[in-house]
DNA sequence: AGTGGTATTGTGTGCGTACACGAAAATATG
DNA sequence: CATATTTTCGTGTACGCACACAATACCACT
């Protein structure tokens, strides 16, 4: 390793300042027990080299434990979506559980508000540095956040964000400006004018919750450019294929629609609903790359489809856990994924 | 670190197998000098174990050097495209460089084969592991590459590929797919029976020219789709904007366009054309996150940019080759980046 | 000067692995 | 059977850093 010069590492700062290696250690970890003027030369002398510690040799020799728990809904039936972020978490911790970091999972049910507390509840009374967590339920989320908060515990917040609160790190979709694209795409599949419905699926769906967020971007685009489309929402609160189908036949019989927007991942239930009954006429967009969406995004049923990196999301949310504690970087507040479009043609090529 | 169980490690292994950690090291590299009987014992402890040797521990005791070539075109006045793949080098340089690995830089000219031919001989005349290079100009970078293959030296292609020829792996786009994408776009952009014309900005343009690759899957979309569009395509073999300007306006003087997709970052050019001859009927597609491109999608000239992550490129280019060398792994022989579409409402998420 | 105490600095060991070198065992040679 | 040769294996040191522990310097006060 840098067999070049030998003038690296903290044995050459020592040298160089003629003390032992235990005070430049001291210095750089600015620990107590070194005179100012010693400390202002070391800090001359690093400077001046422009040090690198050996980030090897200070994991390996430091061999500190850090625990970090993950606290993200369970893969459910309905929707894979969150088998991504979870292998982009396994991903991430096979990289760096060499450098001293354990990782304990807890799942809770998307429909089921109280799992989220059981499992944060485990959490809280273990103890662990980090938390990496998916705040679906928004007043859940925030009265855990607080205890964490309290307890010192750090929180990376992944895929949906709770305004007026600071994490470590936010790392998501700016779910605002998605629904905005979302709005953009449109353009290019229906002419001005036309009838639009935004269709949100899901359970819960609080004033503050980030499938609205989408809904309210989505129509911003509209009235930014002063469409003279036509721009109403729906929204299903059961999540099965029978109910979903029969609301949406119910508004279909009673409205025209030319584009159907739905803002989550639950898109392959229109797709599915629309080829059984021979629907056609109605475009189509939704959210993430999943083997069923990509099923009719192929069949032309969905005509695009956003995706937000959930797998990176995951990835970088321990990455950012194990920047903060082991490299003890400084972190960026917000960290926004892309906003991906795919089609027919490039979602081969897709990396979540 | 692992201060759970303290089975780990050669030194368990040794002690499991009743040898010295040397000996486990010996066949952990199938080195010679082990006993069949107990390299076979050792081995079986081995799998049994599933031992995972420390990465950290390993690369900060073998004090090996690897040393790593660059070759690609120097970043142009006329386009800032080569400073991404280039930057991704040097992120993927700065977090592997405490592994031991150096690397060195070449740069040749995009409109002056004669350069590419004057570093890569630099290169051969020195001593390298493994290079990272573009192969822009073919028959060139042939001749390379097979004097690398008999030095043994590995090669890593970035941003296009030469055909019949087997590097160590290649990165980057899927250059028909790509092509046939942007007609996929036009779709949304022109209705069917439009007149398109495929615009190539480009010094050099031989038989297996990558940027030809685009245009043939490009105008393979409308025959696929038995389009009635009317495809053509012109070439200028200049690449300042006088020359493009003064072909473009004798191409349009005497032919209808509807939409002119250029086949690389050159599409600024083209907008800036646009804009000062106040031309906004014509949709534009083209290529790359750059600088001036986006100005241009910003206002509304150009209506999509295909882009292929350059930094990526670079950043696993080089990180391949690490790969292969340091922590000897397989390689995937083909990488190819993912076909991202930019627009003007989601471009400022996009990440090279 | 001697004593106690604090402020400051140094020494040594270990992290998990690689490797040079030498020792021992096995085998071959005369 | 003694010696030479080869095969097989073990010991020790190093990598760059962290940290426990030991040592020294400095100062105040009897």
């Amino acid at each position: 390793m840098q067999k070049n010069n030998e003038l690296s590492g903290v044995k050459e700062i020592a040298r160089r300042a003629n003390v032992s290696i235990a005070t430049v250690d001291r210095v750089i970890h600015n620990r107590t027990g070194v005179s100012a003027k010693t400390k202002e030369k070391i800090e001359a002398i690093i400077k001046e080299m422009d040090y690198k510690p050996n980030l090897l040799a200070r994991s390996l020799a430091s061999r500190k434990v850090f625990r970090f728990a993950v606290l993200i809904p369970r893969e459910s039936a309905e929707t894979e979506y969150w088998k991504a972020p979870l292998e982009g978490i396994n991903r991430a911790w096979t990289e760096i559980r060499m450098y001293g970091i354990e990782v304990v999972f807890f799942h809770y049910e998307l429909n089921d508000r109280q799992t989220f507390n059981n499992e944060a509840n485990k959490i809280l009374k273990d103890s662990f540095h980090g938390i990496l967590l998916a705040p679906s339920f928004i007043s859940e989320a925030l009265e855990f956040f607080y205890k964490c908060e309290a307890k010192k515990i750090k929180c990376v917040f992944i895929n949906s964000d709770i305004s007026n609160v600071s994490p470590l790190s936010y790392i998501g979709p700016d779910l605002f400006q998605s629904g905005k694209l979302a709005g953009n795409l449109s353009k290019y599949l229906i002419p001005d004018g036309g009838n639009i419905l935004i269709f949100n699926v899901s359970r819960e769906l609080g004033a503050e919750h980030h499938l609205l967020k989408k809904a309210t971007g989505f129509k911003s685009y509209f009235e930014e450019n002063k469409s003279s489309s036509t721009v109403n929402m729906l929204t299903v609160h059961r999540t099965d294929y029978d109910s979903v189908m029969a609301e949406l036949a119910a508004y279909l019989k009673d409205n025209t629609v030319d584009l159907l927007f739905v803002t989550n991942s639950r898109v392959s239930t229109v797709a599915k609903y629309f080829e059984a009954n021979n629907i056609t006429n109605i475009k189509l967009i939704g959210y993430d790359y999943l083997t069923r969406n990509i099923e009719y995004l192929e069949k032309g049923i969905i005509d695009f489809l956003i995706c937000q990196k959930p797998i990176e999301q995951g990835y970088k949310g321990l990455l950012t856990l194990y920047d903060y504690f082991v490299e003890s970087e400084k972190i960026d507040k917000v960290q926004l994924m892309p906003i991906d479009i795919l089609t027919k043609e490039n979602y081969k090529y897709y990396k979540n």
